[in-house]
RNA sequence: CGGGGCGUGGCGCAGCUUGGUAGCGCGGGUGCUUUGGGAGCACUAGGUCGCAGGUUCGAAUCCUGUCGCCCCGACCA
């Protein structure tokens, strides 16, 4: 490809619309263009990128033996109602585009295939003779982001791959998901990634075991906690530790009830009565919608010192009612005026905070559904409300409170915290780039889809199924994010738009224009994608551009084109080297590691 | 959803407070000069100032509404 054919508009400015560098970069550098808030059109340079990821993800799923489909992106809302998701996904997270046809059809456009998928595989597989299968397609998605931003990194139409597999049982489901695991790595190594794979919690998908992959930048949308011996890493909003023991109190006298006028908060408890955080029972009260519609009050005791993981307290609340959870979020004294509620007083709940107090709740279910962290049932002793205004109580226990409240991991892990597999081993925090999640997701879609094979002993039996998601147009910029300097973009060589620019310093100088013609002939007929800047502009002009644009190497025909050198420069390394074509032939086809040139 | 900000040639912005019919830089075109890190000079094209109402002799500027975009937040008392 020639420059002057390109239709390359490089930007000097910082477009206003992005804060992110590789949002910049890839505006800048003509990649990306944007038609309205979250939807971008992938310009010739970006589609040659995505087109390299492409094929390094169909090249490694391919080995492990997966098939390609491409799927509807229009579905029928039947297939997401029998699934249980077309509730949560067009009302709750309200994620799925959906419009009705003229004939008045509800249709989704669609964020995901699991639904399609399965209910094609139940169609055509039958029985577990035919079994496993492992099928993907790489296209177009849909999300009604809230907050589309950061450009590719959360838009509202996005490449994606996903992979569906099916299985006669679980075993075979856990073996593809290593093999998955495995295939992620190779694919993300292969794009020049640095990246980790964590624990992670599985979401609105559902499902068991699952593991993310992150890019790791400073711009990340996720916390994730690693220890430091690198053993253990997860999201925050799956990662567990263990928290360093509560201080104790110097002596453990009766229980009382002390008065705290106006200390609401845990600071001015403490500051006021000689007491640490640690000591204290935090009570939270949220408030859950249901997929049924109906409100639930929601009770959380937790240590003082600690803060509740939504996420967790979600999916445990999920399990009690056996429903999804389409919103949670803490109770404020507007929704107890609204509910006629007028007891509660929040900084001085107790655990024990009636039910009697929420009976007169209009639009509320009357019963608390209670929750404690262990970090709060583990004390012995403690602090906590007295369920009247400018009280606590001193010196309580578990057994004078009498309630019953379920006990689970609530608490959010943080940085400093202990491990499980070795206390010795802290964990530490950085953010990342989710650009690849692996889930197992059992039966939970072959059972609601009716998606059912013949086993070997003759019974009809649900699939065990896995999905394994890619952020394609993600990952670009992800790679971006990660991958520049200064002065551009240095795309990892695999991805790379074109893997060489040979620039003329001069274009009315015929040395160097037949040189750098000739240099190109050969490059492409040795199948390196390679890059003529042939436009009649100024050197510094074009330097500006190959390195704004990210070009892993570049050749530049000028100065010495008369004694038959050249320039050989690497982006990254800005190492530059005076050769004659032979001698860049050479060095290029080592490090390119082909059989290239 | 809540809060904040911004919409002025392709891009980045000024002008708005104090109304008088639009300007700068980059980019585009032509010519000359220049030619290894976003060149110089000259000429030139390109905007009904997001849209719709209103006030006024007169609105980019004031008022009302509306649409779009960007940022922050979404409650741990």
């Amino acid at each position: 490809m020639r420059v002057s054919r390109l239709m390359l508009t490089t930007l000097r400015d910082i477009p206003s619309e992005a804060d992110i560098i590789s949002h910049q970069l890839l505006i800048r550098g003509g990649f990306i263009r944007r038609v309205a808030g979250g939807i971008y059109a992938y310009m010739p340079l970006l589609w040659k990128v995505l087109k390299k990821i492409t094929s390094i993800v169909e090249e490694e799923l391919t080995a492990k033996g997966c098939l390609q489909t491409l799927l509807p992106q229009l579905q029928p809302s039947e297939l997401w109602k029998k699934s249980g998701r077309w509730k949560s996904y067009t009302e709750g997270e309200g994620i799925m585009f959906n419009l009705k046809d003229r004939q008045g059809k509800e249709l989704g456009l669609g964020p995901t295939h699991e639904e399609v998928i399965t209910q094609i595989i139940s169609e055509t597989i039958h029985s577990y003779k035919q079994l496993p299968i492992n099928i993907f397609q790489i296209q177009t998605k849909f999300r009604d982001e809230i907050r589309p931003r950061f450009g590719l990194m959360r838009s509202r139409e996005f490449i994606m791959k996903d992979a569906y597999s099916f299985h006669a049982n679980e075993n075979d489901l856990k073996s593809t998901y290593l093999e998955m695991n495995n295939a992620y790595q190779n694919i993300f190594k292969k794009c020049g990634l640095d990246f980790v794979a964590v624990d992670a919690d599985s979401g609105a998908i559902g499902g068991a075991a699952s593991q993310e992959f992150m890019v790791t930048a400073e711009s990340g949308e996720d916390l994730i906690l690693i220890s430091s011996d690198g053993k253990y890493s997860a999201n925050q909003e799956k990662a567990i530790s263990i928290i360093e023991k509560e201080k104790e109190f110097t002596a453990i006298k009766k229980p009382s009830i002390i008065e705290t006028p106006n200390q609401k908060t845990i600071d001015e408890l403490c500051e006021n009565n000689d007491i640490h955080p640690s000591q204290i029972i935090k009570v939270l009260l949220y408030l859950a919608k249901g997929e049924d519609n109906k409100k639930y009050p929601v009770l959380v005791n937790i240590r003082g010192d600690q803060e509740v993981n939504e996420v967790k307290l979600s999916n445990e609340i999920s399990n009690i009612l056996n429903q999804n959870i389409l919103d949670i979020r803490p109770i404020i004294n507007e929704d107890l005026q609204k509910q006629n509620i007028s007891n509660i007083h929040f900084g001085f709940i107790g655990p024990d905070l009636s039910d009697n107090e929420i009976s007169k709740a209009k639009a509320w279910e009357k019963t608390f559904i209670r929750l404690s962290d262990f970090s709060a049932s583990n004390l012995k002793s403690f602090v906590c409300g007295n369920n009247l205004k400018d009280q606590h109580r001193l010196f309580y226990n578990w057994d004078l409170l009498n309630i019953k409240s379920k006990v689970c991991d609530l608490r959010k892990a943080k940085a400093g915290d202990r491990c499980l597999h070795d206390q010795n081993q802290k964990l530490k925090e950085c953010r990342g780039i989710e650009i690849g999640h692996i889930f197992q997701l059992g039966k939970k879609y072959s059972t609601s889809l009716n998606a059912n094979f013949t086993n070997e002993k003759g019974i009809e039996s649900p699939f065990w199924m896995g999905c394994y998601g890619i952020g394609i147009s993600r990952l670009a910029q992800a790679a971006v994010e990660q991958n520049h300097d200064d002065s551009g973009i240095i795309w990892p060589i695999s991805i790379a738009p074109f893997e060489v620019i040979i620039i003329i310093a001069n274009i009315k100088n015929d040395d160097q224009k037949s040189l750098a013609e000739e240099i190109y002939e050969k490059l492409i007929k040795n199948g390196v994608d390679a890059l003529l800047d042939d436009r009649d502009e100024r050197a510094g002009l074009k330097f500006k551009d190959a390195d704004l644009i990210g070009i892993p190497w570049r050749i530049v025909a000028g100065r010495e084109a008369k004694s038959g050198l050249v320039e050989l420069h690497n982006r990254k390394s800005k190492i530059t080297e005076s050769l004659d074509p032979k001698s860049v032939f050479k060095k290029l086809s080592q490090e390119f590691n082909t059989k290239k040139l």
